[in-house]
RNA sequence: GGCGACAUAGCCAAGUGGUAAGGCAGAGGACUGCAAAUCCUUUAUCCCCGGUUCAAAUCCGGGUGUCGCCUCCA
């Protein structure tokens, strides 16, 4: 596999450092809120990259913090009346909901910084004792100028830093890019003991902590969104490196951004829409074909339109599999011709084109399209005539693919009795010619919802 | 100023040297009692100007436009 790495800025050969194994840690939300469909890109991106991983027989040991301490947590805390902790203990849950109806598996460990402040204390220790810090009155600053490699994820020297650098008034920093390690307590603030008095870790460090802490000094793979690479992921960099003397991530995946009429969608702007506010309207899994239907690094644009635009294209996925979970249930077992051999050896070009493509960098929208042409070769060449073992083949094949990248997941709904019986009421008219009333109970059902289709086997109904 | 991304049909979007995937929407046809679904057909001077090449959306140079990071931010 080939993936697309912001150190080099070059597309690589992927190779972990065991064979057979991948480590990879993506900064998660810090949890004021809920989150919206920009944080969700990387959350989904990464899910898939992860599942993929998976689905080639790599071994994934995958780690997504949650920063729990922050100005705006301790701000939304301060706001609400409550502690910190509870403004966090809210948003994991609601976080929790809206990642699993967007198709998102938990992660195999979901760190929080409060949990870890040991770890972190003793990672900043480590920094501070090689000489890559600084303590001046209960803080401590990482000191830039040490580390000489300082700038290169992203591609910025030193002094065109400082130009734009800012020195927030009270911070006592020697050079204006030094970051802080540790923040000493303002009044009011939650606060943990330390080396150093009484204080927080600044935002950085715990992501250094948490890599090292579940999966060692050197990761395979680290990502985030674009935003991050300076100064986020730049100062992991630095401090992973300068507290162990070893290369932090071999790989940097950076996802592109979501813009509204575009504009960068953030919080700070007030343009976002949260993926709750989003789940009134459309079911999620709406939204994770959205995403992955153009590449990650791309960016793109939100809008209803396109989603309805997406939901559409879902459907048509939805209505092939159900074909072929309705055509299973009646089909017979005969012997398989010429055409269902050369249909079953096409299945498995699909397969290839499939991996060919997730192999490119991930390239979903590509291995998305590989789905489509499935399901048109599917819709061409299946049906009531033919042999169950040829309609297993290809609804197993579509299970596969559409797996990986998790969509098309949902079981049919059963119908109540009621909406059953009008059903029957409709085949016994259609069998006496009597067309008014049929239609009239299609129309009526499908205001209930319920599309009706008539088939050679019978009737077939979807929700809309 | 430094670093970087993007520009492909009405809309979305793949494609990084051999002559334009896929989806949505639209039109026509087949199928159907009528529908729905499905299938077939149909829609692109690949932002502009040069250059390299037998051959460029794809490489090089120069424009134009849009956006991002450099400050909390996915």
């Amino acid at each position: 596999m080939k993936i697309y790495n912001t150190m080099t800025r070059k597309k690589e050969e992927f190779v972990p450092l065991v064979p057979g194994e991948v480590k990879m840690y993506s900064c998660g939300p810090t949890v004021y809120n809920y989150f919206h469909i920009g944080n969700a890109r990387p959350f989904i991106v990464f899910d898939i990259l992860r599942n993929y991983l998976e689905y080639r027989g790599y071994k994934v040991t995958f780690v997504q913090n949650f920063t729990d301490v922050d100005d705006k947590i301790i701000r939304k805390a301060k706001e609400e009346g409550i502690t910190e902790k509870e403004v966090a203990d809210k948003y994991i849950e609601e976080y929790f909901k809206d990642a699993e109806g967007l198709g998102i598996k938990k992660a195999d460990y979901h760190p929080r910084v409060t949990e870890l402040i040991p770890d972190i204390i003793e990672v900043i220790k480590k920094i501070q004792d090689r000489g890559f810090a600084y303590e001046v009155d209960g803080d401590v600053y990482f000191d830039t100028a040490k580390y000489k490699e300082y700038g290169k994820l992203s591609k910025q020297d030193m002094e065109e830093l400082e130009a734009g650098a800012r020195i927030e008034v009270g911070e006592q920093k020697k050079n204006p890019m030094d970051f802080a390690l540790w923040k000493k307590q303002k009044p009011g603030e939650p606060a943990w003991d330390s080396p150093w008095g009484l204080g927080r870790p600044g935002w950085h460090i715990e992501c250094s902590a948490m890599a090292m802490k579940y999966l060692g000094e050197t990761i395979d793979i680290h990502s985030g969104g674009q935003d991050l690479i300076f100064p986020h992921h730049e100062n992991e960099i630095a401090q992973s490196e300068a507290a162990t003397g070893k290369p932090f991530a071999r790989y940097w995946m950076h996802n592109g951004f979501i813009n509204v009429n575009n504009e960068k969608m953030s919080k700070s702007q007030g343009n976002f829409f949260t993926v709750r506010d989003i789940s009134e309207s459309y079911d999620l899994e709406v939204v994770r074909l959205f995403m992955i239907s153009s590449h990650y690094r791309s960016p793109i644009n939100f809008s209803k339109d396109l989603l309805d635009s997406t939901k559409n294209s879902l459907e048509r996925l939805y209505i092939a599999k159900n074909n072929l979970l309705h055509l299973m249930g009646n089909a017979e077992d005969k012997e398989e011709n010429e055409d269902d051999r050369a249909f079953r050896n096409r299945l498995l070009t699909y397969k290839d084109r499939f991996i060919e493509a997730m192999d490119d960098d991930l390239n979903t929208a590509d291995a998305v399209s590989v789905i489509f042409d499935l399901v048109r070769d599917i819709n061409s060449n299946i049906n009531e005539n033919s042999p169950k073992t040829i309609i297993k083949s290809a609804y197993d094949m579509f299970i596969e693919l559409t797996s990986v990248l998790r969509i098309v997941n949902k079981e049919e709904e059963s119908l109540d009795d009621e909406i059953e019986r009008l059903i029957e009421e409709r085949q016994k008219a259609r069998k006496e010619k009597n067309w008014a009333l049929a239609d009239k109970i299609r129309d009526d059902l499908k205001n209930r919802g319920i599309i009706l289709e008539d088939t050679p086997q019978g009737v077939k109904w979807r929700r809309i």
